[in-house]
DNA sequence: ATATTATTCAATGATTTAATTGAATACTAG
DNA sequence: CTAGTATTCAATTAAATCATTGAATAATAT
């Protein structure tokens, strides 16, 4: 092969590879991919979650499509996008973790708006996967019930973010509880466990999300506990 | 936090994160990453290798330098770039096997441009790594050698591909011959495999480069064999 | 069939990114 | 200090991407 063509080759095949590195160039596609890392979701479900108009949303997803990081589901009048792999989701860890490791900004951010995440406890996935054979925890999964019923933490019980004050009723007294939600930077279990923490029980937060704590491997179930 | 704080939060953050997803949003910036996971080199080699206008990668070097992929270290006249992290090799492997898997044109543009590839038989680092503990096999490391120098195959020597046919003469007739570059798509090895069968040795190519050799943690060594 | 809902398409303007060129800067060797 | 080399900067133009809007499509329910 001469200069050239070689020269051509590698032009071509970069060039497929920058499909996937542009389709992660935009921060509403990146928080799509957090997003879709729970379950499949339909268009409108994708953009209010986002704040982003639907055809906005629509846009940005066929993007994603086209590099193939999404798949479809026609059902209905509805279509489900969800991850086309789980390596889809181990690469968005990838530039998460790269991120919180080299971007001093990320840092900032965080500490601007999560002032007091210090003052919440937190534990680690592995460090709870190997409390859970010996003590006995409550693990709360307090994201939005469906996505609970498509898999969570085994053992774990659904308690939504929204519905937490109404039915902490139910909760035994005293408990010893560590609660959980989508990924590092979401904000569901760090509400939890200041709400918990202010009726007297001893909570934690898990500091990583569902998606993460499959990655690794640990135990996980599909249906209602 | 409200609705619209926490709405903010996320913008701020995921813009935070997809400072990495558009420095990948450029072929010329993944081949330079993949360059780069070779050994640090100054603009100039960067340049050439890519076959871009010195200022160009210039200006796609300081672009991965802002998102905190690459580093830089000043001697004399010339600013030598590395990858700032382990982690930046791993990340652009992640993108290079999901496109591997999932984009078609991929597969699509190596049979094209290396239509003989099936002929030349290729081994895995597993493989390779078991078989050398237990049979002679001479691995031959066929890129740039200040590369070798850097980092090899503990045990390869170093014959780059441009010098391979004046100095074949030096390996033992009938030697049993593993060559490896760059990573998949460097052709390198290829060529290498190529002329060594024509001159009668047992030459198989390693099916990934260095770099994803040492990311398994298999034995390398710094200095020359 | 018709109305309804979910999604996509197409066209527009605004913004961002990329390549090119030549000048400016920074370091080194003499 | 001067010349030479490596790199960056600044300005320009071209190209790609983005958000927005309203219309078009597709499936379903009536």
């Amino acid at each position: 092969m001469n200069q050239e063509t070689k020269r051509q080759f590698k032009s071509e095949l970069f060039e497929q590879f920058a499909r996937i590195g542009k389709a992660l160039a935009a921060p509403q596609r990146l928080e799509i991919l957090e997003l879709l890392s729970q379950e499949e979701k339909p268009v409108e479900a994708v953009a209010s979650a986002i704040c982003i108009p639907i055809a906005n949303a629509s846009q940005h997803l066929q993007v994603l499509r086209r590099a193939q990081l999404v798949s479809i589901r026609r059902q209905g009048t509805h279509i489900f996008y969800r991850l086309s792999d789980p390596a889809v989701f181990r690469l968005w860890q990838a530039i998460r973790e790269l991120a919180e490791g080299r971007l001093s900004e990320v840092e900032r951010v965080v500490k601007t708006y999560l002032t007091d995440r210090t003052e919440l406890e937190a534990i680690g996935s592995e460090e709870l996967a190997r409390k859970l054979l010996e003590e006995d925890i409550t693990v709360l999964d307090v994201r939005p019930e469906s996505e609970y019923t498509t898999a969570h933490i085994a053992g774990a019980r659904s308690l939504p973010i929204e519905e937490l004050e109404a039915r902490i009723g139910e909760l035994a007294p005293g408990a010893s509880i560590v609660a959980y939600c989508r990924g590092p930077y979401c904000v569901f279990a760090d509400d939890a466990v200041r709400l918990l923490k202010a009726r007297g029980f001893d909570a934690k937060r898990l500091d990583v999300g569902l998606p993460d704590w499959m990655a690794l491997g640990l135990p996980t179930e599909k249906k209602v506990a």
